[in-house]
DNA sequence: CTACTTTTGCTAACAGTGTTAACTTTTTAA
DNA sequence: TTAAAAAGTTAACACTGTTAGCAAAAGTAG
């Protein structure tokens, strides 16, 4: 069978396009991302792109799945660090603030390209167990809260001040230094924590 | 002189092309602002557009600066029904909550286009306007804080709670049910409030 | 090994986009 | 009336995403 050489030969065009796309993105930004321009990297012509993903927006589409994975994978990691959910709390804070600065070409493809297209968001796994993530980190806090709404209610206005604080900073909108910029996170972080029950 | 019927024609003309996008920007999203559209509308040839804009972006950062005028209005204007500095925080975010859904298309013109181009965004006079009003009233919350950075840092931290719970939101990115919205909007600034002084 | 079918990849085109160069018409001023 | 300046035009350049139609290669069956 032949047939198994083919799909991993598929596979290894399919990589190719992304890791050509992924290259785009880091040397030149997400919005230099053109079909033409993966088509030249990976040596084949223009519709052959279109034979491995759907559209450009699919494209774009992994890597915001791509993004949520490593965002992910650094909060889970982060998170064991302490035992105490507060404390996890603050950890994780810190971890998806350094992941957005760290990998910024990818944060704005996760959220300021996201804006648009919306709908499709909560269907992206990825975005779930990111909150599944923090929601168990908040059920932890003594006293527990009193019902799994209240918990989501929490896991919203957490996620907020985290995204807030860096969509504002990235835009360079308030003259804040960046050596102050920790402290403005953490700063939120503990109101939040301290306004957790009640 | 004829030079200032001309000059009042040429305001006219640049008057008309705001407003053919104004037009576009409502009806179809701001992704769909393109200059032969603007120069059909206004019974005009495309490269007259350009005569009165340098180019597309300088168009779509008028309606930057025009919806930043319209949040700073509505948020003075509310600033004035309290004359306790907290319950004006607590004001003022419902009022820049309601005018992100009110005016969506401009906010998203404000923030999630805002990501790409943010050289430009501390030019913007009307996004200082704003910042003045809100440093304004967290001065005068007593006790007062102790020097003005650290005022700053708590705007930062208002504004980043703001403009967080609004793109969340706005990308339904929370399966939180919006009549719980509020819920969380006053849960966040009722956290921030109380944590103002330490 | 030939003949047929399927897959694979190509060129070329369509319908857009922002932007600008070059030319014509109209208006203004001397 | 004529020369200079302003206004507005068409046409093009260099891109974009996307798709239709065709040629070549590869796999399969007789």
């Amino acid at each position: 069978m032949a047939t198994e050489k083919r799909l991993k030969q598929k596979e290894e065009v399919r990589n190719s396009i992304l890791s050509a796309a992924r290259e785009i993105v880091l040397n030149e930004g997400w919005q230099a991302v053109s079909i033409r321009k993966i088509a030249d990297a990976i040596g084949y012509s223009l519709p052959v792109v279109y034979t491995h993903f759907e559209s450009k927006d699919a494209i774009l589409e992994e890597f915001v799945k791509l993004g949520f994975s490593m965002l992910n994978e650094s909060i889970a990691a982060t998170k064991t660090k302490s035992a105490v959910p507060e404390q996890q709390l603050r950890d994780m804070a810190i971890a998806y603030f350094e992941f957005a600065f760290a990998k910024r070409e990818y944060y704005q493809m996760m959220f300021g390209l996201g804006m648009p297209s919306c709908e499709r968001a909560k269907q992206i796994a990825e975005i779930g167990d990111f909150g599944a993530l923090v929601v168990d980190t908040i059920q932890n806090i003594h006293p527990p809260l009193n019902d799994a709404e209240q918990v989501r209610l929490k896991f919203h206005t957490f996620w907020s001040i985290l995204h807030g604080l860096t969509a504002i900073n990235m835009m360079n909108m308030t003259a804040t230094p960046s050596e102050m910029q920790q402290l403005v996170l953490q700063d939120a972080v503990q109101g939040f924590i301290k306004n957790i029950n009640n």
